[in-house]
DNA sequence: TATAAGTATGGAGCATGATCCATAGTCAAG
DNA sequence: CTTGACTATGGATCATGCTCCATACTTATA
């Protein structure tokens, strides 16, 4: 697969692959010279590793985390143990995060009723969530 | 308040504190020069703003957005319909979010589940959940 | 073989969200 | 009335995550 092509399987710009690569987040093969295409050649387990990206970035991690995490993980192969702590973490974070969605999720929809019940004396204070 | 007091009570270094002030994002009073102090004042709703601010950030809105958003609920303090209709578009995009960090979740427990079970033949596909 | 399209590389530029710094004014205590 | 702590201002700098550009090479097509 080529560079265009995998922009088209992942939807990522040329330009942020290329961004990714260089910083160490996907690493595909390259061919060799001699007689054929000099160009990076992508695999399914690219793309794979893209959509990865992108969920960890949505999880709240930095690329650098990102390339951390995901060396981490291909270190852990040989060790289930390893990979599923690194799991874990991210698990955790998520719930982390979860909470503090749901915190807010109840402070806006506790406002929203306040509002629609033409706005009485106990308005909904930000304090009383855990946001 | 003055705004090292302000910053102890946010948790905000106060260099972020001018940099919100500077974009319209906190807005403290101004004590009068003659006789008084020069200095910005700054009172509990501005804590609560501050609060408001940082559980924004969270939701995964910019500050551009927030300003923005702050705005409107601050026009629509008179159309209790306006003020609904933004807290709904928030609670709207949190809802989104929650789904997506789901997702994400089940994707992790699965690969959890899959490498504490000795890595069997059918590993969880990152493909089949909607992150 | 000319030409266009795709690819590689390095570096510049940009938006966001801070963070730091130089300078200068204010104020309370000694 | 000097010293030290605090405040205000504007601008420089920084880290992150791209995005764009100049240049140059490769390859397919006409």
């Amino acid at each position: 697969m080529l560079i265009s092509e995998f922009a088209k399987a992942t939807g990522l710009p040329i330009d942020t692959i290329r961004f990714y690569i260089s910083k160490g987040l996907l690493t595909p093969e390259r061919s060799l010279k001699g007689g054929s295409r000099p160009y990076q050649t992508f695999k399914q387990e690219d793309v794979t590793a893209a959509r990865m990206i992108r969920l960890q970035q949505t999880l709240g991690y930095s690329l650098g985390e990102i390339l951390t995490l995901n060396q981490q993980y291909r270190a852990g192969e040989t060790s289930p143990e390893l990979t599923i702590e690194v799991l874990q973490m991210q698990i955790d974070r998520l719930e982390e995060r979860k909470a503090a969605l749901n915190a807010a999720l109840s402070f806006l929809r506790g406002k929203v009723d306040w509002i629609r019940a033409g706005k009485p004396d106990d308005a909904p204070r930000l304090e009383d969530y855990q946001c």
